[in-house]
Formats: structure tokens, C-alpha cells, sequence
DNA sequence: ACTTGACTTGGAGTGCGCTCGAAGGGGGAC
DNA sequence: GTCCCCCTTCGAGCGCACTCCAAGTCAAGT
């Protein structure tokens, strides 16, 4: 699969596929005869995954750490479990944050009607 | 009110108050006999608001236009209500995409378990 | 043979939201 | 008086996560 291709499926641009292989974020793309990268099904779902991870706020810098452990093998699941389960308390906080910022912008909004 | 106790009450940084005021988002500051800010209760006020509009992703520029239409007086009170109606929705799509990331989270977590 | 277009690399540029530095101005404690 | 500290403004700098550009390569189409 082409690097378009890719991109059209991970929701990512060309230019960010390139960037997190620069980075380490995803390692070692299969090229094809002519240098170009040649994306498999694998490569999309770490990539879907990487994104679940960005969108839910985890730093660049974190997913590179969870990228290396992951070439790392086996005997560092532990550490990267962790690493989710850290993650995800952080976000579990961030949409309780949310929700209760939600209700101060429930409240505005009453408020507005009232004066109409 | 001094600029650092607004900052501490606040939880923004003086830096970030002189900022916020240089970009119009928070308007004509007190001052006192030697021109120093004089912060009080209703800047408060109006600063945790804003900072709730922050930390659920409000864009600054939109805060600003905002703030700007806060300044214009009562009549702009249906557009402030459609922005906030607007954020809102943004905000509950955003709890939303995070509570099925939570899944793909715990999901992940679970595995690694399976693995130990 | 030549054009077209998608690809490659390395490095520079961008936008956002701060964050900091420089230079200078009071005003209270000693 | 002078030391010290916090304040002022203006403008530059920073960190993050991309985003884009320049220069070159390669393969397919005409």
C-alpha cells in the first residue's frame, strides 16, 4: 500500500506518516524496488492505535517510549501496561474535567435563554 | 488585587494575564496610582470562565471574539448563547470520542494481562 | 525521448499558546 | 539614601506537533 493510500486510511497526512517514521513512532516501513514505502495492514492498525493514543492527549514523546518498548519484545509488557494504565486515568480524569465543565456551560447558556 | 494573587487565584501565571489582556481577552484591568494592575473580584470571575472555555479546547481566537462580543453589551447575548451552544456540542462530541478510546484502552490493558 | 506525477530525503517553516528577557519605574524596609 | 523586589511595556523566544519546500529519483504514458 502506497504512502497515499495509507494516509487516505489512517486519517493521517503523507507528511505526518513520514514525520512519526522519522521520529520512531513506527518503525522499519517495508520499501518497495524503487525506494518507495509499501505500507501493510499491520502498519495501519499501530497507526490507528498510535492515533487513539494522540487524540487522548498522550505527548509524542510517550509514544515514542511505548514504540521503543515495543521493538523491545515481549519481556516488556509489563512496562508499556503500565504506561496505559497511566494513560488511561488520565483520561478517565480529562472526561470527568470535561463533563464538569459541561455543566458551567449548561448553566451560561440557561442564563442566556433567560435574558431572551 | 495584585497581579501575582490574581495569578495564584486564577491558576494562570502573571505572564499569561498580561498576555490574556494584551490579546483583548480579558479588557481594561484596573490600575493603580503607579500603574500596577488591580485585579478584582469580577476579573476572577471572568477569568475561571475563560479558562474553563480553554481547558475544554476553545480556540483563542474564539475566546477573543467572545470576550469581544461580551464588551458590546447585552444585544450580542444570542450570538454569545450560539457560541457556547456550538462549544458545547464540541465538547460532549469530545467526551464522547474519548469514552470509546477509554474502551480501546481498557481492551489494550486487558490483553497485556492475558500475556503476564 | 519527454512529460507527468507520485515518491524520496533532509531541513526549514508554521501556528498555537504561552513564556521569557531587557530595560526601566515606583515604593517600602533599613 | 539606597537596597530590594515587584511591577511596567515591548518584543523576542520556545515547545509541540506537525507541515512544507527543495532537489532529486523513478515508472508509466504518449
Amino acid at each position: 500500500m502506497t504512502i497515499q493510500e495509507a494516509a487516505e486510511r489512517s486519517g493521517l497526512s503523507a507528511h505526518t506518516l513520514r514525520y512519526y517514521e522519522r521520529i520512531g513512532l513506527i518503525h522499519s516501513v517495508r520499501r518497495d524496488g524503487s525506494g518507495h514505502r509499501d505500507y501493510v495492514e499491520r502498519d495501519l492498525e499501530w497507526l490507528d492505535f498510535l492515533t487513539k493514543l494522540r487524540t487522548t492527549g498522550m505527548p509524542i514523546a510517550e509514544m515514542c517510549r511505548y514504540a521503543e518498548l515495543r521493538r523491545m519484545g515481549d519481556h516488556t509488557a509489563a512496562e508499556r501496561r503500565a504506561m496505559l494504565e497511566a494513560h488511561r486515568d488520565r483520561v478517565r480524569c480529562r472526561i470527568a474535567e470535561l463533563q464538569q465543565d459541561l455543566k458551567v456551560l449548561d448553566y451560561k447558556i440557561d442564563i442566556y435563554r433567560g435574558m431572551e
